[in-house]
Order: C-alpha cells, then structure tokens, then sequence
DNA sequence: TAATAATCAATAATAATTATTATTTTTAGG
DNA sequence: CCTAAAAATAATAATTATTATTGATTATTA
C-alpha cells in the first residue's frame, strides 16, 4: 500500500473543497489556494487532487466542456448542469422524483436532457 | 436559420459512427475514415462532430477520461465506462432493473459507482 | 451557368493536463 | 533531539485534445 505523507497543500485543497459548492475547476482552486499560499503550483494541485480522488476523499465530475471539476464527497448526489453558463449545482436526494428517477424542484431549472454513466470493471478486465 | 449544405466529409463521418458501436473519440474517425479519404483533415471532423451534435443527429459522451467520444442518436440508452481499459459499453434500456435504476445484465461487468447528470437551462439563464 | 454561401485542408493557436527534475518537507529510528 | 530515507514540492517543459484562422474549393439555387 502506498504511503501518502502529510502536505500542508494537500490540506490546504481538502480544505478550499470542504468549504465551497460551486464544484471548482484545477485551475479555480489552484486561485483560490495562491491567494494565502502565492508559492503553490499548479502541478501540486492537479496531483493531489488525483491523489484525492484515489483516496475516495474527493470526487470528481465530468460536466462535457472538457474541464473536470471536483466535489468534496460526503453522499451519493447527482448535478445538473446549465447549458447556457456551464454552473453546476447538486442534486440533493431530496430533489429527485422517486416514480420518474428524474428532477422535480423549484430551485432546479428546466432540465433538457440527461446523462448516467456507469464505471465499474468489465468482464474482460475481471478476468485478467 | 443557419444553412447547413452538404459535405461528402460530414456523410463520411456520420456513417463511420452509424457502422460501429464502440463510441470512437474524434481522432479514432479521423484515422477511420483517413484510410478511404487520406485528405481529410483533423479539424473538419472535429467542426462536423460539433455541427452534428448540435443538429441531434449525434451525442457527445464524456466519460471522465477528458477525452469526448461520440454515439450515433438512436434511443435514450446509458454507458458503462470499464475503469481498467476505458472502453464504453452500451446499457440499453431493457439491461436496466427498473426497481433500483442500476444495471444488471450478465453482459456488463461488476458496477462500481454511477454519475447522473442532468442538463438544461437554470433559473437564472431562463430569466434572462 | 454564374453568384454566393458554406465547406474544406492546412496550419497555427489555445487550453487542460501530465511529466521531469532539482530541492525541500515529513517522519521514523537511533 | 538529530539524521537520513522517502515522499512531496515548485518550477518548468512537454503533451494532448480541441478550437480558430485563412485562403482556396465546392455545393446549392436562382
């Protein structure tokens, strides 16, 4: 098992993740980060928020722009994604209509189209 | 009402992703359709792909790897993503149990996790 | 058949991400 | 507490996917 070693700028990511909702980019945290720590560099957060999401401690999302965004893990929650200003906001479990497995809320907007991905190991992999 | 007038380029590309069924990035039709017209260029199929998305005739699936793979439009299906060799599955409706909204079909591997993403307009774009 | 409007190939540019390397931090053991 | 091995870092270079540009070409339609 690999070893991870405690870094000041691991936490500090952890810690700009924890405490923002608006699902950052890389590039959003690395900004935010360098405002208190101007020496960080954006390779150290890209790694770690590789490492993070080895870990299972942070979760990543594909929006369809190309740029992946990243979402402190606490449940199992979905998104919906503007397709006019590229927001992402959560989908609270609480959101979802149980009958139809879709959205049905006021603070959601018109909702146009959806996509479920499943990851997982395919049968030619398992048997490796 | 933007014009769309036709392309040998654009018929080519759209019969490559109708004939096959492993959901190709824009690199892997390039070099597809490279081997019967050697002329054609990265960028065409990348604007073709992009003007096909838009007229629905294609979909665009972005599976977490930052590279966009493309599917010819057929029915509203999902995806299962092979997290070791990244190849994408189709899950049609009827491998879908309809009680948990997961998959469960000897065809498709072990499933790990899922994302579920909705897309539209939000409140603020519509007021707009 | 000629005007015109979209398309093309080729290429340059951009943007996101990953790799490299010399240096600095962390942490376990004496 | 000190020290050395292991891992992490900053800075930078490199890579890869995608988009923009441009001048020439090709398909539609009047």
């Amino acid at each position: 098992m690999k070893e991870v070693k405690y870094s000041r700028q691991r936490e500090a990511i952890l810690n700009c993740l924890m405490h923002r909702h608006d699902h950052p980019t890389a590039d959003a945290i690395y900004h935010t980060i360098r405002l208190t720590d101007p020496k960080i560099s954006l390779g150290t957060v890209y790694r770690n928020l590789g490492l993070l999401t080895e870990l299972g401690q942070v979760r990543k999302i594909s929006c369809g722009d190309g740029i992946e965004r990243y979402d402190y893990k606490t449940y199992q929650h979905y998104h919906f994604v503007c397709n006019c200003c590229n927001a992402v906001f959560d989908v609270e479990p609480e959101m979802m209509d149980p009958v139809h497995n879709s959205v049905n809320h006021p603070d959601i907007g018109e909702v146009e189209s959806h996509s479920l991905i499943f990851y997982g190991k395919c049968k030619a992999c398992k048997e490796k």
